[in-house]
DNA sequence: CAGTAACCCGAGCAATTTGATCGGGATTGG
DNA sequence: CCAATCCCGATCAAATTGCTCGGGTTACTG
């Protein structure tokens, strides 16, 4: 299990479309607009996404993305397992070789476990649950009427370029060592 | 929070450090040898480590590394925050600007409470509950005789080299989707 | 039918991170 | 003194992260 901005960007393009889902499928323009996330990124996000049927895709004018199952049924842990991808154990990738040493492969068990500890815990947060946190904390989201062809007269404001890993939000010292 | 493979070689050096420091300081040239980590990465990570308390050093020879307090004092949060250091916060640093759109840092507090439950978790293992669950699951650890000088005549087993990020381990399909 | 809104896709890019190597110190026990 | 060991900084290649660009493809609408 890794734990990234990639997947925390991936869960907040979530929880946007699932508050937004009611009135038609969402735009990624309008969920980047929101969210300021790029474009492009969230492409690649949201193909990921679609290919693990977390959300379904209505292409054409008036198009956009819904979920695929209903909200209370998706879960962080299918959001971020869906975008990072861990492909293959690298390390005694199921075998028990690990040459030598006097504990073998002791690292095997004790990942395993801890990992598994870690999905229970992300899986047993849904989306719909996360949903309600926000819209509990005051959160007022307009009703936007299906507009045909407003002209989309939006400043557009360019965001400045800032690359690299981790770029743009990192979760910081909300490790206040409790 | 971040959970890397750097937090998993830190926690995976933490536990053969506890498994054995009964007997005297652990050399790190030892732990390098039995978790197949190289030697100057473990420097780098204990630097950490040291620098958070979480480890003793004592110089010359015979000397190594040993716990800064007892291992039921220390737990896989501290371990992992003290070597992924998440420095600053970026995105909207305490302020509330988020320039615009309706969910005015949607996200900061979604995370914060998300990354406390992460924390919490994490900070509810010790380091002695994985070193009991290593003992339990019939690792024998060979209680070395505090060698002087015994003539190190390992045949030292040159490592394939293979860099880059997750190159040594990586979790794999643990996550089958439960 | 043309135009446009949206999804789709793959190549490529700069900054960072990841592990690692190297080369040199500083301490300290024997 | 000498060797074991911690310490430290520079540097490195590969991977990842977010992002841009440039094109598609699908489908609604006038």
């Amino acid at each position: 299990m890794r734990l990234t901005t990639k997947g925390r960007f991936a869960v907040t393009a979530m929880i946007d479309l699932a508050l937004r889902q009611q009135s038609g499928p969402v735009t990624l323009a309008a969920i980047s607009q929101r969210q300021q996330i790029s474009l492009s990124y969230l492409e690649q996000l949201f193909g990921k996404l679609r290919r693990h049927n977390l959300v379904e895709s209505t292409r054409g004018p008036g198009g956009g993305y819904s979920l695929g199952r209903k909200a209370d049924q998706i879960t962080v842990a299918d959001i971020i397992l869906s975008v990072d991808e861990p492909i293959d154990a690298t390390h005694c990738g199921g075998k028990e070789n690990c040459h030598g040493g006097d504990s073998r492969c002791m690292t095997h068990d004790l990942w395993a476990s801890l990992n598994a500890k870690m999905v229970e815990f992300l899986d047993s947060v849904s989306l719909q649950k996360l949903v309600d946190d926000q819209l509990s904390k005051g959160l007022v989201v307009e009703n936007k009427p299906a507009i045909k062809r407003a002209i989309s007269s939006v400043p557009v404001v360019k965001p400045i370029r800032i690359t690299g890993p981790n770029s743009v939000f990192e979760l910081g010292n909300v490790f206040a060592k409790s």
